[in-house]
DNA sequence: GAAAACTAGGAAAACGGTTGCCGGAAAGCT
DNA sequence: AGCTTTCCGGCAACCGTTTTCCTAGTTTTC
């Protein structure tokens, strides 16, 4: 399996098919006025040579790229790679090819991205992340089109898709009361957490709506299963009783869920349950399946890629758009039988 | 905050100068011999237009574009992440730019890309995936070099990074036989997955090494926790005892754990467990906390990144290089209390 | 049968940089 | 003063494509 040693160029088509190298062009795009046979002789000498047009020598006449670049401010993770493959996924289908830069949470960093980015003259930029907090801008003055997705700007001029917390929260609440749970406890992330703020005022606001009180205060922590299970003690020495639990994350809701089971407690004929991300790790690893709020992040990151799209095309969306999550009901928050 | 109408250009540097062209692109990289108060002049202007050099038709120029292509070849997922982090990592140190292609399992798509990526004049490719199986390989006789990471080339003339997972599963086992345990158990994925049966093979090699049988017949399900959990239902209906199992995913070993918990069984007292990945959500979810074989993924990535530089430079690296996995021991495995 | 109208394809100028070569001016030497 | 050397920096070619303009040849038209 020899390699081949460079790559054809147009004049080495031209030269075979026997014509100029701007005839070989137009034969080769479908431009200027060529007589039938020619085209073919020059598309069968390209195939020949597997030619291939570059596209930077290409892009430099045309002032576009057809690539774009995606910055996770933070680290690759859980939260962004279903954002950054629905937009990878829509770029494609646009033609444009996506530069992949991981910022680590290191703003030197972020900014020698930006800066390569701008010298490679990508059409766009997406900032990603794992966390919805509004940031910072990545730069001020881009002569690109920026996207956030999942992650916010603080600029209230830039664009920015994310997932509607609060509308999620409330279907969830609306879901338990419906299922006729009226005690509902929230154990959720670290207070400092902006989804975790968002999500509890949330499921707060809906209950009061129904002239309802948490069956506690809600409890702020981590993100992790340890924490759920933690939480399960403190709800089960407090006085009062709960017969739903509406939890930040799934992983929570699975720590809740195993440390309910080792008290004794049905899952969902004692508590009915309900988590946040819709994680298939987790709501399908939890007995029973666990009921969640699925923030559709593929989808938001196909919206962010078509918004950024449409701004390359001269239309950009200024402002904040929130995209609403969807409940997924599994067996955690079944109605028991009568 | 406006935005900038255009990337300047290196005219617009050399005019703002009162230089030539090629005066300031001398200047700039620190070529030819210029006077210093000349090189700063330059380089101021280029500062106040925040000029960045167009990398497109700089590359048109050298013959090199520093970019690399890195494709999946099905999803993007929890295996092919870390290695494209990893990957990512090394390449930027290089300063080379990345572009991500999401394979999907679509021999279509992958093509699409790899013309793509060509015609993006790519320095080298990457080639990435969800499983270790070998595979055909992406493109016969291509201009630039290819390194497989994590899946591996079936031509073996091609350069493949893969981790040990024969040498993965025998620590396991080596971990299980040290603490005390002989009758040891094997839980793993589909017969049909190549990581199964390699890892099932190596564990009952080296427990016939010394001169041991498995506790039962390796049993081959699936990936899920439920697997886990039927298995062991499978395990105590046998008439063999077992006292340690080991498992060829941590999801697998998490369902056992559970199983083994809620049929009173203790771990690691009655039954020692050891789970293959390193997930943290798995190892860490799981109670106690899971031992488990890592395959430094990460840094396979960044080898797989280091021999396509090397590539890349002219010391290309044939073959299949299998890089060692170690064991991470937790509590699932730690010795009894006497 | 000549003028007008097309048609097919070539020549050359961009696009934005880099670099080898060369010439002019200043400085050093006899 | 005249010659050589050194130092700066400009000129132009080149990288691979696209596109505009133009010309030569072929048809059509009256």
């Amino acid at each position: 399996m020899g390699k081949l040693e460079r790559h054809a160029t147009i004049a080495d088509v031209a030269a075979l098919a026997g014509v100029s190298v701007g005839t070989a062009s137009k034969a080769l795009n479908g431009r200027g006025s060529l007589r039938e046979e020619t085209r073919m002789r020059v598309r069968e000498a390209a195939r020949q040579l597997s030619f291939e047009a570059n596209a930077g020598a290409r892009s430099l006449h045309s002032g576009r790229t057809y690539t774009v670049g995606m910055i996770t401010t933070d680290t690759i993770g859980r939260f962004s790679i279903p954002v950054l493959i629905g937009a990878e996924d829509a770029l494609g289908a646009g033609e444009m090819s996506v530069f992949l830069c991981d910022g680590r949470d290191d703003p030197i960093r972020e900014q020698y991205y930006v800066r390569t980015l701008l010298s490679r003259r990508v059409d766009g930029i997406i900032v990603t992340g794992r966390r919805t907090e509004a940031r910072t801008p990545i730069a001020a003055d881009l002569p690109v089109p920026v996207v956030y997705a999942f992650i916010s700007s603080a600029d209230p001029g830039d664009c920015s898709v994310v997932p509607d917390e609060t509308g999620g929260a409330r279907k969830a609440v609306e879901h338990l009361l419906a299922v006729g749970r009226t005690r509902i406890a929230h154990v959720t992330g670290p207070e400092h957490h902006n989804s975790a703020r968002v999500r509890a005022a949330a499921a707060l606001e809906r209950l009061a709506q129904e002239g309802l009180e948490p069956a506690a205060p809600p409890l702020f922590g981590g993100w992790s299963e340890a924490w759920g299970r933690q939480a399960v003690g403190i709800l089960l020495a407090g006085r009062t009783e709960f017969d739903a639990v509406f939890c930040g994350s799934d992983q929570i809701a699975r720590g809740v869920c195993d440390a309910l089971r080792a008290a004794g407690r049905r899952v969902p004929q004692d508590v009915a349950l309900v988590g946040f991300d819709n994680w298939d790790v987790m709501t399908e690893g939890c007995q029973p399946p666990l009921t969640s709020v699925d923030m559709n992040l593929e989808g938001l990151g196909r919206s962010a890629a078509e918004m950024l799209l449409a701004a390359i095309n001269g239309s950009p969306s200024p402002g904040r758009h929130a995209l609403p999550c969807h409940l997924v009901v599994r067996e955690s928050s079944a109605v028991p039988l009568p």
